[in-house]
DNA sequence: AAATGTTACAACCGCCGACCG
DNA sequence: TCGGTCGGCGGTTGTAACATT
């Protein structure tokens, strides 16, 4: 028995979009809004699955979309985004007014990741690329250790071992592997661009009572310049936070 | 001009977590 | 507490458009 299908396969179309489906989408959401998706195909008299309308809609015919290319400071900031987040393309996409997830993943793996590459850095690591494999596994391994060392730090994301067939490159290896010495100067209240580029980590080195460590964490998502409303979800210091971090 | 290779991106697939009864 | 449903996410695929031979 597996899981039921998330919509009837039989009677609905697939592939591209025609230009009636896109006006019937548009005219029911404008009238109706962005309700169920899965009774809204029926109620638009829509032939497609309720996860298609969605998908058309978010990353096609949502009217705050931005198109065109992508300038050099998007350029940038997916770039330095990417360094902290991995491959959490919705999270990036939200600092990208316009720009959807699904948009920035493929401006990522057709553009991106050859103008990392032309620069000389890994576009998963961001370290600049190394011809012996043994450089990787002691990144790697730092990564473990500091996850190992500070179990605050890997707070609700797969770890490197994960089974989750979705992450094949944990987030959580990737921006360690950026960040083997990541800490937060307690000496300054809010964190710079520079500072989220340049961490270190051995204030983990120091064990830290427990609620003590509590009492220090800060949600590194909030200094980010996420929020509640938005992507970062934690609404104190909870150990389930994406990145908290000790102070 | 035709064949072949490459690129860009829309769309699909399967999994997961949140929510609800 | 448990199981089912739904929305959302990231990885992958399909294919049209463009470039090269």
């Amino acid at each position: 028995m597996g899981r039921s299908p998330c919509c009837e396969k039989t009677h609905t179309n697939k592939g591209a979009w025609t230009k009636e489906e896109d006006q019937k989408l548009i005219a029911y959401i404008n009238a109706h809004g962005e309700g169920c998706w899965r009774s809204l195909p029926k109620a638009a008299g829509l032939l497609r699955c309720g996860k298609s309308c969605r998908l058309r809609w978010i990353n096609y015919l949502r009217p705050d979309l931005k198109r065109g290319n992508f300038t050099e400071e998007e350029d940038e900031l997916i770039i330095k985004l990417h360094s902290v987040l991995g491959n959490r393309w919705s999270v990036i996409a939200s600092r990208l007014p316009g720009r959807t997830d699904n948009e920035i993943k493929n401006y990522w793996n057709t553009n991106i990741k050859r103008k990392l590459i032309s620069r000389g850095l890994d576009p998963q690591t961001h370290l600049p690329i190394k011809a012996d494999s043994a450089e990787n596994s002691s990144a790697v391994s730092s990564v473990d250790e500091a996850g190992a060392r500070c179990p605050d730090l890997n707070l609700g994301l797969p770890s490197s071992g994960s089974t989750s067939p979705k992450s094949s490159t944990s987030s959580t290896g990737s921006f360690f592997a950026v960040y083997p010495n990541f800490h937060k100067s307690s000496a300054s209240s809010s964190w710079t661009s520079s500072e989220v580029l340049l961490p270190s980590l051995e204030a983990c080195g120091t064990p830290v009572s427990a609620p003590a460590a509590r009492a220090r964490t800060i949600c590194f998502c909030y200094h980010l310049g996420f929020r509640s409303s938005e992507t970062c979800s934690c609404q104190t210091s909870s150990s389930r936070h994406l990145l908290s971090l000790i102070k």
